[in-house]
DNA sequence: GATGAATGAGTTTTCATTCAT
DNA sequence: AATGAATGAAAACTCATTCAT
């Protein structure tokens, strides 16, 4: 996925928080979470423009990367962007709540197939996160950042709508039973890291074929039992500063 | 400092602070890979605290981690980081050389015991990943410098032992023919990224379930036909600076 | 905006604030000292809620306090402070023009007592000074600017009328003859100052007490002789940017 | 008294802090408040003259001062200033606790005397203060810091000391009987603001004619009963940041 | 060999000012 | 007339690096 449909889907996820559900696409929609007087139609590129450019530093700097760098490949002044976002932090977590929205936006398109077709929904969920792992910047290096409320809320959601996904799949016994949500939520954030110094083809492709194994392994046919499973509560419970 | 030496100064460190005191490593051992002088027992100390200070401090921030902050968790002052280390990229590369050392060192005992225990090879290979996956730092976020020639060699050596694991678990049918070396890297790549904000128990827990899972979809019974395979050489090609 | 309507509004503010709603000015008075278009109700209404919020900026920031924030306290954007105010100097000079016409209309209010009750004048001053200390500003910290020809003018003004009120009073014996012009206003502008993290009615409370003193020290029976007075002009003579 | 006199007689006070009472001056001696290694000798020059330079700029444009204004007239660089005081919150703070501390280090000698010599302890502590106003800085214009414990007690003392000094005075009807500590505190604090635009010595004269005339008003002959005085403690009370 | 200190060169952040709506 | 937005320039602050002790 390019960094333009990248924005595209992070928009369309935003609307639909919001209970707007119809018409699409509808460029300059308001995109904070909060209510607040719509942006500028200008205004609202520009914001894009620097989550964009945030994403792609960050995956390529880590979250330290210079804010300026950001702003200069989002092609606005400095100030631009601090108008946005007040700090790094607000920044960092805006793109963490565009992450993790596409992830539970991938995992409710999943789990509503699920129903229909129990047997490709897990695939379909993890192939997207494989497919939009440029978007994700999912477990952000250095980010000091994740006891947002709204990341914390989206985790929760996401965790719920997984387990309601694997007990349809489950019921097709068309995945091993120990698997759970929080293994789904891992395989997406490992895959989702960047592998530098590779093209981003090369890198896709290499996370492909992880990800196809690890589909395999989690056939029923395959179950070697796991190890026991840590709790999502008890992982939510960490995401929270300075923990590690 | 040449290979061996490297691997066992980083594995002192690991044993260190989990009490077990070593034995069997001479001090003192020249830890460039250029043939110098000596260090004196305290520098060298100072300098492995650097080193164990920055894979931490790389593995939270990433690369670009203050210099200064590395120097306050070695508990040593900023000049002694620089007498060891002229720059960033010298540090960088010595944990990259430490940290590709372990797992060549790794792929070495896993082949060696291929030939007796074909059924396990693989499996001892990927959990030795996850072990020690504090100490591999493999795909440093923005870091500069990945055509260090020593990096490389060891890079290559590593895929030619895998291959040759892979090649005596495949006669043994212990493995799915079409599983590669590349891919038994890329999953170590991917499962020693740290997962930030939990604690490190909880994410060696998480990341040891993926690789279980991952372990089942390598078996031989799982084979759903992967995608094509990058080459090895494609890959290590783009192992050099600003090549994103 | 001429003088006396300068005292006028700064009146009316003072008044609003208290609620007293005040009947006898006209809206709408030309603000500038060079005839211009009136302004509309509500850019008047801006304009005095500017110049409140600088002298309270000022007061507790100095005079280098942020525009921005100044536009804040006013509930203006700063856009529209920048139409009234074309720079930072434009407010400032407003601010001291405003503040001497204050000083200058109370002496001139108990200069005309004086004639009749020489033995309260001065106290009438100087309270009235007390009481109107938030409006003052008088010597700005950092002001760059304070060669204003009005400043100037109302200075060199207050003097002359202040001597005029001391002359009455002297005649009547009813202040020790040492003391001058000079050390009226000296005693205006320190006690003007604010007093920083106190509320203000205990600031006005203490400098009311301190005036009080300085009041009982102006009285004939306690004369022990002042060292020698500079002269005003003096004084005036350093009025302008950066003598320090 | 000259910067280099106050930078003098603050290190003999803190010395004096610290238990050291003995040997007049000591360049070079420690300058914190705790127990820090101490520092090299052109370290605590520099620091002093930081600190110096500060007073300065302080007075002339509030404590918004540009801080590498500040460093600049100190003759050091920058980041020199903030190895020293991490913010500019620190700096301010250290100010004060040096304006302070000659407070009370001018009210203890006074207070000394008072025994001997009741008749001139108040015209000497207050004097005193206008001696070295320019070392004080006392109510700094925008201080965002003065709930400094260092600074609370010393206003403590101060209070306490002033006090001790009142009664002996009071003793020998040699002040009239309603004047308190808290009236002396604040006639320091008036009489020390910086009255710019004039040269040093013109406003040290002003300062001292308004002093003057304060001490006849504090005669027992002059007399007339004061307002009501707010407690020291109820000013303490509001002795922190953003309360006006 | 190690350290406290200093500094030049960033990077971050704020602010004054202008422009387009 | 008022405002949201953008920006260049300045100030705050940090960091890599060197020097003297």
């Amino acid at each position: 996925m390019d960094i333009v449909g990248a924005v595209v889907s992070v928009e369309l996820i935003q609307m639909r928080r919001k209970g707007s559900e119809g018409t699409k696409v509808a460029r300059g929609t308001p995109p904070r979470g909060t209510a607040q007087p719509r942006l500028r139609a200008d205004a609202a590129r520009n914001r894009e423009q620097v989550l964009a450019a945030a994403r792609q530093a960050f995956r390529e700097l880590g979250t330290a990367a210079p804010l300026d760098d950001i702003a200069r490949r989002a092609g606005v002044n400095i100030a631009t962007l601090y108008r946005r976002f007040p700090d790094r932090d607000a920044l960092i977590r805006q793109v963490l709540v565009d992450g993790y929205s596409l992830v539970l936006e991938a995992a409710r398109a999943a789990c509503d197939k699920a129903a229909s077709e129990p047997s490709t929904a897990i695939e379909d969920f993890l192939l997207s996160q494989v497919e939009q792992r440029e978007a994700l910047v999912l477990p952000l290096i250095g980010g000091p950042v994740t006891d947002d409320a709204e990341v914390l809320e989206l985790q929760r959601e996401t965790a719920v709508v997984l387990e309601r996904l694997l007990a349809a799949t489950r019921a097709a016994e068309a995945v091993r039973p120990d698997v759970t949500a929080v293994d789904l939520i891992t395989a997406s954030a490992l895959v989702c890291r960047p592998l530098p110094h590779l093209p981003p083809s090369t890198a896709t492709a290499l996370a492909t074929r992880h990800i196809r194994v690890f589909l395999d392994g989690l056939r029923p046919s395959a179950s070697r039992p796991l190890p026991s499973a840590p709790e999502h509560e008890e992982i939510v419970a960490h995401l929270r500063p300075d923990t590690a």
